[in-house]
DNA sequence: GTGCCAAATGTGACCGGTCACAATGCCCCG
DNA sequence: CGGGGCATTGTGACCGGTCACATTTGGCAC
């Protein structure tokens, strides 16, 4: 269809400039169209050359910014490319140079608030550089599936692939796959468990298990994230050297699934004499749905039982008690996902990046142990 | 670069297929790349074409499904193209056929769960269809910024674009815009007033003030979303009506933000003697900010005021105390909005798809009135 | 005015898949 | 055994922007 769309009119527009220099200047006279509503069509550069008397190679050197273009060239070229409201056309230029403004990014678990919140921020950095982001949700657990789509993801030519979510399917897949481009996974840094020892009080883990501590705390319970996820792998990792370093006692680690409904069940699950004074979730919903459950178990919060989260959602300002949490940044960490995967596809070094901080963040959950 | 590369190597695999017919069929003799490795680049049809010893064109109508293929022909065209690796060039067809299968998706808020739950359906729905989506993440507010995404968007060539955000900022920035291809404005569904009289009681927003009225309540407050929002005015909307189809009495209208906090601050603000029975807040956000300011003013939920929200997070179950509000189907929201466009591309007519029904569920936070 | 050189501009091919159109090959009939 | 006609396959151009290379133009010195 868009081919047999006025053929002839196309070739006598490109054939035509160089005839009538003598003639008016005035346009419309001609066959070389005036205006995007004569051409009917998006114009190429050809339309817009044909319209400013040059060549589709100078119009090519003006979109490219080349300075050597004669003023009185330059100023055809500038009112052609209004007059035909030219836009190029992103997929001819992906085509010969081989690459493309876009990248794939490889999710699922859209609807929990850290992926989704580090899309936003990977959009956010591939829109400032001209990029758009290609979402493609996957469902883990359908191995067939995986495959089906990152096969989707090799035909549309990406200029990077990124992966978000960092469950074990997804690093594995990812592993496995074959992009034929540069691809960048991107984990939750290590920062809970920072490994430069002058930060581990001060950042993270060590400064939410400083603060129980200095509330009295002996014995915690850590709600952790599923194993699947090196996110909350991290985090019950540095829970437990957090614990360590601080001579406090874990009296167990139970794993939800991220819900809030996990986190109650966790609780739920207890026998009737808790046997710790203090509830470290590895994120906000375990955190909430723990706190349901000790309110139905007749246990008060803080007073007889601390209770903490990680992400700082926005929620977690309003639970009941509002919640001491570890506000994780994750848009900046999409946009440095995005930042790093740029830095590969244009072959330079990755701006050094200073450490994602997660930060604690006290409200009203918390309290002094009970004695 | 990629033109460069090995251009002579290529001119002669066009070429020779013709030839050596007579000659051993083990390939890797002459210069037709036998393998992928061989290659050193994607194979494109025409390095099929060569090694298969067929026209370009055969292995075209092979990859389009055609029939009328001779067997043996055939069998040397699937063989050509396993070991090759071929996969088809989206960039390159599109560019032919002037279609693509890409989506743009336009969008903000992604932090916010309806918005984020609506582009999950949509990714799952256009993956179905072998499409891929383009998250547009617009910062609202800026309109040169909105204008320069919406630039951008017309440059991707897309099979069609969506608008996700109920705002009227973004209906007006999509409305101005001029895309050149299909588009759809995927709005809230006026499902919570529902212009059918029959579902008038037992769908949405009638529903849940069913509920409330049957548990004794005669005035109530309504937290509404903000009235930028389509969404926010529907639900507004459907509680007045709900409210007067009931002769029940608003004390009010208050408007938030969505979020927790100007739930919170909505509460917080009422003069001190409080002269309803009920909250219906606009979405669960704002429930849980209300929750936790009757809480700080000494009020019980529900023995002093009911509350409700709308949107069934997932968290909402997990309030203190669970929160009886109106689940609403996202996913399908996005899906079915996708499905438009994709109806629309195809000039077909969009299957009639039936009412998406919110539901009502009731949990703790709502009780009898009290006297 | 002439010649030279760099600056400015133009030409044609190409990316890879698709399209319109041609040219074979093959089978069967008279 | 020749020829009609369909089945099968091939040819070359094209989409629009880019690249490598060729050509023209202008400015300046002589």
């Amino acid at each position: 269809m868009p081919h047999g769309t006025a053929p002839l009119e196309t070739g006598e527009a490109r054939d035509a400039p160089r005839d009538d220099l003598s003639s008016e200047v005035t346009p419309g006279a001609g066959t070389v169209a005036a205006s995007a509503e004569e051409l009917g069509r998006p114009a190429t550069i050809r339309d817009v050359a044909a319209l400013a008397r040059v060549s589709h190679q100078t119009v090519h050197r003006f979109l490219q910014g080349y300075e050597g273009i004669r003023p009185t060239t330059r100023e055809r070229v500038v009112e052609a490319l209004a007059a035909l409201e030219y836009r190029p056309n992103l997929t001819a230029r992906s085509l010969t140079t081989g690459r493309s403004m876009r990248i794939g990014a490889l999710t699922h678990e859209l609807d929990q608030f850290g992926p989704s919140k580090i899309i936003q921020g990977a959009a956010q950095a591939a829109r400032d550089a001209g990029y758009v982001l290609d979402i493609l949700s996957l469902d883990m657990g359908d191995p067939e599936e995986i495959d089906q789509a990152l096969q989707t993801v090799t035909q549309h030519d990406l200029a990077g692939v990124l992966a978000l979510a960092s469950t074990d399917h997804m690093a594995q897949a990812f592993g496995a796959a074959n992009f034929r481009v540069p691809a960048f996974l991107a984990g939750e840094e290590d920062e809970f468990a920072s490994h430069h020892p002058s930060q581990l009080t001060t950042v993270g883990f060590p400064a939410l298990i400083d603060h129980l501590a200095e509330l009295g705390h002996q014995r915690l319970l850590h709600v952790a994230g599923p194993t699947a996820w090196s996110a909350a792998r991290n985090r019950a990792r540095a829970f437990e050297a957090a614990v360590a370093a601080h001579g406090l006692v874990s009296v167990g680690v139970v794993h939800g699934d991220w819900t809030a409904r996990s986190g109650y069940e966790a609780i739920a699950a207890l026998p009737a004499r808790l046997d710790f004074t203090a509830v470290i979730a590895a994120n906000d919903q375990m955190a909430l749905g723990a706190l349901l459950a000790l309110r139905e178990r007749g246990v008060r919060v803080p007073e007889d039982v601390s209770i903490t989260g990680v992400d700082d959602i926005p929620d977690a300002a309003y639970f009941s008690p509002p919640l001491t949490t570890l506000r994780v940044d994750f848009v900046a960490q999409g946009r440095r996902a995005v930042e790093h995967l740029l830095a590969r596809i244009a072959q330079r070094e990755p701006a050094d990046d200073e450490a994602l901080i997660s930060q604690l963040v006290v409200r009203r959950s918390t309290g002094t142990a009970a004695p």
